[in-house]
DNA sequence: TATTTTTCCGCAATCGTTTGCGAAATTGTT
DNA sequence: AACAATTTCGCAAACGATTGCGGAAAAATA
């Protein structure tokens, strides 16, 4: 464990531990032959600051937290590798967790980050995450957090979310301005405030115009068995709201070799990777994960700033159009 | 910021710190009462160790760095996955950051992690890092380096990869049983070890029995391209790489409107989501970011449990039959 | 009761860094 | 040359936790 430290630099040159300190952050009470002397021998040795004694000196720590069910997830990655980048270049590192979708988890990830005295928290939280308490006493302790994609229904936090009621609005106008008559619409978990609002903002947007069979699933192979199940109904159109479910419908349409978007439509929500595998490209109602971590990103910098300004923010949702529908 | 110390709880409690500092570790020179008192008080407020302090003092931190190009990759986020998972089981932080294939951002990074003095890095390279030096420097301070997926060529350190030449062979001799004639065989960047070991082994495989165009490409597009190309000369089967060439192909191939796998037949190396979308679902050679990860992280365990004796590991590949050839 | 043993706890140094304050060394002013 | 002003640096405390060592109080023994 060969550490330089500034009392290593302090004594092979002869100066006080203050002096070092000093001069390597360019301080004007230290001449100039001083801080070259410094530098010099700080480089040669590779010093490097210990961040732990800055923080215990200093009660500031540039580090992030970010607890999210998991990593490996089209959204979650593209929001991680955003904030990440964020971070990054705002001096900020990123302690990321996962919590597997388990309360229980959750709140062991919750006491690391503590532990680890985060200056922040980005979190999405579980299906299952009931109790808020643990994350109030967090605020309590002047430690902002930053919801994103799975919110709490609370309103006296930060959030970030993708426009969901938009986001379902667009993809269902899509559909009426098509002329479709018969939509076949799969949802996720129903315990999700995400899947309750784009349901009922696509329901609200269909409702009396065209006939809607609406169905949860909470996997890619349920979506694929209900889509398989309804489409002997014959439905003229599948609105995922979803990449999980997306892959599932599409399965099944591939399976039952209907032909897209001559024997069917398809239409879901998504931040474009999957929706664009396919050919023809599925058409989706982009929800970009990278700019919605880049608002997180801010949002966060707000609260560390000093703003307790409570806000509860959402990206625009645009239609990209593929072949689909 | 309302954190609660060793300090605070021995104040409230008339005690030193040393003694509640014992208490809460259960001390055998700590009376049963004391004990209680202490742990009932850390708890009612809410006591996290600061691990900071503890590092400082200690100079042991439970903590691990990981670098990776990017984290939105779908090998990289299983195998980011999996390492989180373990080190959470077995106590550690894990720090993420991204180098975004720029090695002057993969050496800011490795900066970062000196500055947080983890205690071990888990590194995918960029494609083009050259020099290994600022590597050899962490391990001269004892800071043991696991290099996954994109290894250095130098064997003086420890490696874990997929079976590149045997995935590679796997997949060649599938063709060939196949009695398959044509090959178009898509490479990533020509500058990887991972690219030369899989081609190598590919090409010594089909070496004089079927004939091979090979191809490299950069990314999704390039494949594409390339592959839209390739197509006129009509060869039988394609084999790709990696996912992100595979979908590239799989672009080119639904655009021509051929049929897998009897106008053309498919394989590739992968660890299985992306092969699964398609249907028929499309033969793959499994390469596990998941269990990728298992093995990375139980050959860090054992450098930090003392070992110095250098190993390369890699996963088994074995073919996992999709309908595509 | 006097002495030894055991139980229980506090003192103080330490990790690496920051920073207010005071002091020595240098320079400038009459 | 004597004094003031300025430049340049060091002392020491603090952040929160750990730990060897020594000492007071309590219990056990003589």
């Amino acid at each position: 464990m060969n550490n330089t430290t500034l009392k290593k630099i302090s004594e092979a040159l002869g100066l006080s531990i203050s002096t070092v300190s000093r001069a390597l952050k360019n301080h004007p009470d230290i001449s100039e032959k001083t801080k070259q002397r410094v530098t010099e021998l700080a480089n040669a040795l590779d010093y490097e600051p210990n961040t732990n004694a800055i923080q215990l000196r200093t009660n500031k720590r540039n580090i992030f937290g970010l607890i999210v069910p998991t990593i490996s997830n089209f959204f979650n990655d593209s929001f991680i590798a955003s904030v990440e980048e964020e971070s990054r270049k705002n001096n900020y590192s990123l302690i990321i967790l996962q919590s597997g979708d388990d309360p229980a988890i959750e709140l062991e990830n919750l006491k690391l980050c503590r532990q680890n005295r985060i200056s922040g928290l980005f979190i999405s939280l579980t299906s299952q995450t009931g109790n808020m308490d643990p994350f109030n006493k967090l605020q309590d302790q002047d430690i902002p957090i930053v919801f994103f994609d799975r919110v709490p229904e609370e309103s006296n936090c930060n959030k970030v979310c993708v426009a969901d009621t938009a986001s379902a609005t667009i993809a269902a106008n899509t559909i009426l301005e098509k002329k479709k008559k018969k939509v076949l619409a799969l949802y996720g978990n129903s315990h999700l405030s995400i899947t309750k609002k784009r349901k009922d903002a696509f329901t609200k947007a269909t409702d009396k115009k065209i006939k809607v069979l609406s169905h949860h699933a909470n996997n890619s192979l349920e979506a694929e068995e209900i889509t398989t199940k309804m489409l002997k109904g014959k439905p003229d159109t599948v609105f995922c709201m979803s990449d999980e479910l997306l892959t599932g419908a599409m399965k099944a349409i591939q399976k039952a070799n209907l032909k897209i978007p001559d024997d069917i439509a398809v239409i879901t929500i998504s931040n474009g990777y999957i929706p664009k595998l396919y050919y023809p490209e599925i058409t989706y109602v982009e929800t970009s994960g990278f700019k919605l971590g880049k608002l997180a990103f801010s949002s966060m910098m707000a609260c560390i700033a000093g703003s307790t300004f409570i806000q509860e923010l959402t990206i625009e949702s645009l239609l990209v159009q593929g072949g689909s529908i």
